[in-house]
DNA sequence: ATGAAAGCGCTAACAC
DNA sequence: GTGTTAGCGCTTTCAT
């Protein structure tokens, strides 16, 4: 270390944290051979003795969507801001890469974490970190126990699009969703959105849940409009289903939104740069982000544990044209008859 | 620490690492205390001592273009694959934050770092990086000196957009790049596209340079087909560049492709959701991150250097129906009147 | 105002 | 096989 000046560390320390006295002659000298060496203090050994990492954990299922992508940018900007860093982690939507990368990150000496999981009312990774005593705070999810979390109300915002799916003139519906069993998220937007054809008092909306990304997406969604043929508006459960619901529907030889409406959610920054403009609820992801990281260091600073209780923040119905009328004739009615795939009868 | 079974620590540490021997007896009775007392290594002391953080820097300019994303996943997977943990830092193209960013970074003892920089060629950042002797990679930049970088052939990419373009009939085209000067991607693109033209005989192709997202694009696109009406076509620096300008042009009343071409580069996901479908030059960006961050790991490992040298990898022209045929007509005359902004003649 | 010393949690070298 | 010791780079008493 910068013992370059003949003096201890000790005084090195204190003249470069500003945590002590210091002659004036020492602390120019210190700075100065600092300053010629370009000495930088080892962050791991203060975090050590601090017990302090400077670092907080965030972990997303996945960097594809961009939705994730934006709400780590908020909560970098938010964690940068306070000298903090991130950890990055991964899970792919696997809860047992979840629980493993919580112990990473925990292992790593997280002061604080940030994270979105599959289930968050019964998380094994969520349980590691409470016992960790570790402050966090969940993105997107909405749990239904009280746990802290900022995100939107899913329930309302996917209330508030059917309302205006209603609105444009549309009365059979179906949802869309990428794994509906799986995510506490799209289940609470089927409901919200349920709720707003109940109470229009327009039949269930039907629900189609895909695999994975798009792959058969085109031959259930022919499927499904063969099966239930009134529908002439889909409501997905995330911006990229969306667009790639858009696709298959344009593939079918239906346009949108002229035989077919389409409406996502996220808001994404692309949604506004496609055409037709995706319909969408828009929602503030970034700053989710940022709230989160604000949140999780506030506590880390002050000792006390994160507010329970999920922080909802503002979402809006953000119109676009892939949102419009019905089309008098039923989109079915368009659809090719030799595309027709093999129908497969649920039980 | 687990001194609950009576033994010390190194014992604890020999069993828990398999790093020396140990009775089959102490060796139970030490993983079961560690078992059920739930203990974890603490990354930080073991990193102290063994000088080895099993942490990776990751620089980028911006989270919000899915191609930084898409690299980081890689990145990320790559690492976690080694056992290794991403410190994320996000520059903003900006020069003194990436300097700022590294040293912290640094600060936090990452073994190895992966970015990308405005200015590989002169950049504050990685020379402290080298005076650290951190082995790092860039990607996506193409630095004209041997420097460790991954991502495709810049120039070449270009020209092959620009072959595709003129294949197609066009004739009189422009270029758009979001910050040409404070990016060598850009300009090396340019070059490259400006070479397959003037390979066809072709004038020279304008060159429009935007501030920011979108913001005064389509009056500065309006400008430019009113300045140089033969212009038919449109290669932006990127996809979201693109899908901007598509929009853009959409408000001005031009069609896609059949009023205007566009074509992008970077071919990221949602490229071929939309509708148009994107003309772009797909590159391989989340390999581009894990090859990135196997060439760093792999010199941290041995201890030798990253290897010198661009590491090119394959693009490939993905053809979409926003690449079509030239219209008879100027699309400048297909221009609205009244919009005509205030045309800024150029000096 | 400055130095010496202890200790954060860990591993490696060396006893025993 | 297992314990002891020292030291990674830092901060923080406590002396001086």
């Amino acid at each position: 270390v910068a013992e370059h000046v003949g003096c201890s560390v000790a005084t090195v320390s204190r003249v470069l944290n500003g945590s002590g006295p210091a002659s004036a002659e020492t602390r120019a000298r210190v700075l100065a051979a600092a300053g010629e060496l370009g000495f930088r203090f080892n962050d791991l050994g203060r975090a050590l003795q601090s017990r302090r990492s400077r670092t907080l954990g965030v972990l997303v299922p996945s960097l594809l969507n961009p939705v994730f992508a934006s709400a780590i940018e908020g909560a970098q900007a938010a964690a940068a801001g306070a000298g903090y860093q991130i950890l990055l982690a991964c899970a792919d939507y696997d809860e047992d890469a979840e629980l493993a990368a919580v112990g990473t990150l925990l292992a790593k000496q997280v002061d604080g974490a940030i994270l979105t999981v599959a289930n968050p009312d019964d998380s094994a990774a969520l349980d590691m970190l409470r016992r960790a005593r570790v402050p966090y705070c969940l993105v997107f999810n909405q749990p239904s126990r009280d746990e802290p979390s900022v995100g939107v109300d899913n329930v309302a915002a996917a209330r508030e699009a059917g309302r205006r799916m209603l609105a444009a003139g549309h009365r059979d519906m179906a949802f869309v969703a990428l794994r509906f069993r799986g995510s506490e998220r799209a289940r609470l937007r089927f409901e919200g959105f349920s709720a707003a054809l109940a109470e229009a008092g327009r039949p269930a909306p039907a629900c189609l849940e895909v695999d994975e990304r798009g792959a058969d997406l085109e031959m259930r969604l022919h499927d499904l409009l063969s099966r239930r043929p009134g529908i002439s508006a889909l409501f997905a459960s995330n911006d990229m289903l969306a667009l790639a619901c858009m696709r298959a529907a344009a593939r079918l030889g239906l346009e949108t939104p002229g035989a077919l409406s389409i409406v996502g959610f996220d808001g994404v920054a692309i949604t506004d740069l496609v055409q037709p403009g995706l319909a969408t609820i828009a929602t503030p992801s970034e700053a989710m982000g940022r709230h989160a990281a604000s949140a999780v260091l506030d506590a880390v600073a002050t000792g006390l544990p994160v507010a329970r209780g999920t922080g909802f923040l503002d979402f809006e119905f953000r119109p676009g044209d892939s949102l419009g009328p019905p089309r008098a004739s039923e989109p079915a009615a368009a659809l090719p008859r030799d595309r027709r795939p093999v129908s497969q009868p649920r039980k």
